[in-house]
DNA sequence: CGCGTTGTTGATAGACTTCAACTTTTGTGG
DNA sequence: CCACAAAAGTTGAAGTCTATCAACAACGCG
């Protein structure tokens, strides 16, 4: 059994927050669903496409992108199972969404539909509602994560980011479904920043590897404390659940 | 009559996208709201305050932020006059928000009866819905302006960013309410950095100042490029309209 | 007028990016 | 099943950008 140094606290009860997004999906919506099936690099929407669906991530992964003139690329928001994504006010999309899991599964929901129901329907208003204010609280937690801090600590709490929204019963041990070059795009690094990150935190003993995407969360309190000890994000990150707050 | 460089489009011309921000509001809601009077610094609602109401910024402005543990702020979002926010699917908020114009006027509403109300009146869920969508949209711009690039560019979008929120009529005249430590703390840099960047700005023709917190943006092009001509932004800002994203 | 706040400018140190070389892994076709 | 090429990941050295520290100027308010 894995114990975190710093507190005594078993690799199993590190919280998650992954079955608070499995409430039950509406019984107006479910017929409603189009699965699609993708494979790794494969976009589901692009850029400028009519918004004429609403999504939901079944299985896998997915990104969110916007493409800078230069070519590179940056991630807004990553999507993982019961992630519902594809909300906007206007006609279009402005983001790209694309497959980053092979055969990453999507549910796709006709939008004039469900807005139809949802006028005489108020569970499913309420659903939707609910689903937007999560993306709302993802988009926030990203924006913390673009804060002013080192890099070593931006991947840090990336991965407990990972971590909490793994679907994973051991949540200390994290799958990442991206590559390093996605998580540099999300995180406004280089990717040899990332993996010099990656390998630093592996040295100070915070994490360890059981193969190049497959992290184990070693010692917590490491993984969220800056290099000279200080602990960088006390009450910092609302995404993250109390007790992971109370651990930082 | 101010003429942009390279574009010839007058300063008149330069678009903004207010107005789409000030549709109805559903005749359900407005006997609800509570007006509040708050001088610069005071605080509408503090994190971890339960989520009761929501928002709307009458005139002034607001920041919404969170305070990091060695005391420096993260700004995570500004609020400009017709802005909903309050937006949670938690018990209580995550971030606090705080007046930053003195004199700032909220609207309050009930969160519990606008549901009630939500439960039966279709108008009112759409409104609520799309409300909730553009601050969607609003943080995923957001995102893009914490990318990988430069502090002069990442000052110049913002400036452009304020301009097309901005009610005036002439948008190429921003009025800046914030400070520049709140600059400073929404683009994760340091006042310094700022005040650099803006006094470039300046030198380089971009813009012009009629006081420390009124600019004039003189030419677009050299706002948003970078400081080598080379542009940085094309099809980069969704949150931008269609002729701004032109003449980037 | 004085004092605190806000804003500007300069010099230095530190962090990240970039460029380059190299290793490991993955996938594909013979 | 192996060979080979492409993709993904790692590591090192040098350059660039930004933060920090420090000093100072401008502004606002009692």
């Amino acid at each position: 059994m894995i114990v975190f140094k710093q507190h005594g606290v078993t690799a199993e009860e590190l919280p998650g927050n992954w079955s608070d997004r499995c409430r039950k999906i509406p019984a107006g919506m479910r017929p409603l669903a189009a699965i699609r099936r993708c494979r790794r690099g494969r976009q589901i929407y692009g850029r400028g496409d009519p918004a004429e669906h609403w999504y939901r991530i079944v299985s896998g992964a997915a990104r969110k992108c916007a493409l800078k003139a230069d070519g590179r690329r940056q991630i807004v928001d990553f999507l993982l199972p019961n992630d519902f994504f594809g909300f906007t006010a206007a006609p279009r999309h402005a983001f790209a969404v694309e497959a980053v899991a092979d055969g990453t599964l999507v549910a796709c929901y006709p939008r004039n539909r469900l807005e139809s129901i949802a006028k005489v329907d108020p569970e499913l208003n309420q659903f939707i509602r609910e689903a937007a204010f999560e993306a709302i609280s993802r988009l926030q937690s990203r924006l913390l994560l673009l804060g002013p801090m080192t890099a070593v600590t931006r991947v840090g709490l990336f991965l407990l980011e990972m971590a909490e929204r793994s679907p994973a019963v051991r949540t200390s041990v994290v799958e990442l479904p991206m590559s390093r070059y996605d998580i540099a795009d999300c995180l406004a690094l280089s990717v040899e920043t990332v993996s010099r990150a990656l390998t630093g935190l592996q040295r100070r003993g915070a994490i360890d590897f059981d193969g190049k995407r497959t992290v184990r969360i070693v010692d917590i309190g490491a993984l969220s404390s800056d290099g000279d000890g200080s602990i960088a994000t006390r009450e910092f990150i609302p995404g993250l659940s109390e007790v992971a707050q109370s651990l930082l």
